[in-house]
DNA sequence: TTGACAAGGCTAACGCTGTTAGCTACTCTC
DNA sequence: GAGAGTAGCTAACAGCGTTAGCCTTGTCAA
């Protein structure tokens, strides 16, 4: 066996992203992920069960990208901040990482959510800065909901072009804290 | 000419309509909307332009039937209600529009918005009684990102199964107000 | 009455997609 | 050396949106 890291399983993966990275959905094909690995597209099949369990593992990568930045965002504070400060940097943090890889984004935030396939704790992990600064579930909840519903109303341009997405991210934050 | 209502187009739109409330987004294909109108695929191209051009259709008859879902419940409450509850009746309405017809609500507000393919004017009419509720523009901003957030994240079951939703959509309506 | 023309059907086909079946070659173990 | 497992391959299938080109029907003008 080879290393887990070096696995073509993870060469697909890192194909994988590359290409909805750069090209968008549309440009992640099997035959083009394969056509990476200078392999031919049902050769993929040998090392994952489907396209829908090629992008779970996209999704898991997005989690812990998005979850690494949220986690390093509240860290980078110092000992007892204001929460309002936390949350601040927290929607930062997220819509930061959002804008910097869009289409892993809506790929990992998009549909049904594909629980049971992902690593366990993986979720959880992700969401718990927030958690940790927000006091009750349903302010918690809440404030997910709004920082979702910003990233992918900017995401997908939806704002009136010359909205202020700042203010409106304060707004929020300031209302949510 | 015949009357609008009978026409092709209409009947087009009502049954692809129909297949993608019934049937879900994978169900909505051109041979299956033909096969409706007891046509052929190809028979479609001389009413509409594309697939896309299609469900731009669809997505204006999303937006009259939330829009008019939002008008109605703003309209219901007395002279000069309070914000407060001008929002939750606003909430209310949004969200339940959307689970009545999730599929239609996911067409409508993912991805990019082809908003010159729309009819003028029904986008700002659609969003006008938030934005006569709500005070300043950003308010009104992050208050529809919460609601879409909410929204879409119920819609695609990404809160954990014993989410207490109306204790976050509550808190977030009273954030926000 | 006839001829032209537009509208709206049709079949055949194209290129693309994810995916399966079945074959083959290499490498490791006993 | 034999056998098994791994990982590649080609060929093919069904379904997708879409195009090309043909044919019938109805309308209106000459």
């Amino acid at each position: 066996m080879s290393q887990a890291t070096t696995d073509r399983v993870s060469q697909i993966v890192e194909a994988a992203r590359d290409l909805l990275e750069t090209q968008g959905p549309d440009g992640l094909t099997m035959r083009a992920v394969a056509a990476r690995l200078n392999i031919r597209a049902p050769s993929l099949y040998k090392h994952v069960e489907s396209k829908d369990d090629m992008e779970v593992l996209l999704i898991a990568e997005a989690f812990r990208g998005q979850g690494a930045a949220m986690h390093a965002a509240v860290d980078g504070l110092g000992r007892r901040p204001a929460r309002r400060a936390s949350l601040t940097a927290l929607g930062r943090a997220y819509r930061a990482w959002a804008i910097a890889h869009p289409h892993l984004y809506r790929l990992a935030t998009e549909g049904p959510l594909p629980r049971e396939a992902l690593p366990e704790g993986l979720e959880a992990w992700t969401a718990e800065p927030l958690v940790r600064v927000t006091g009750s579930e349903a302010r918690a909840r809440a404030t997910w909901a709004f920082a979702h519903g910003m990233t992918i109303l900017e995401l997908d341009g939806r704002f009136p072009p010359d909205a202020d997405l700042d203010q409106a991210w304060a707004a929020g934050i300031a209302a949510l804290s």
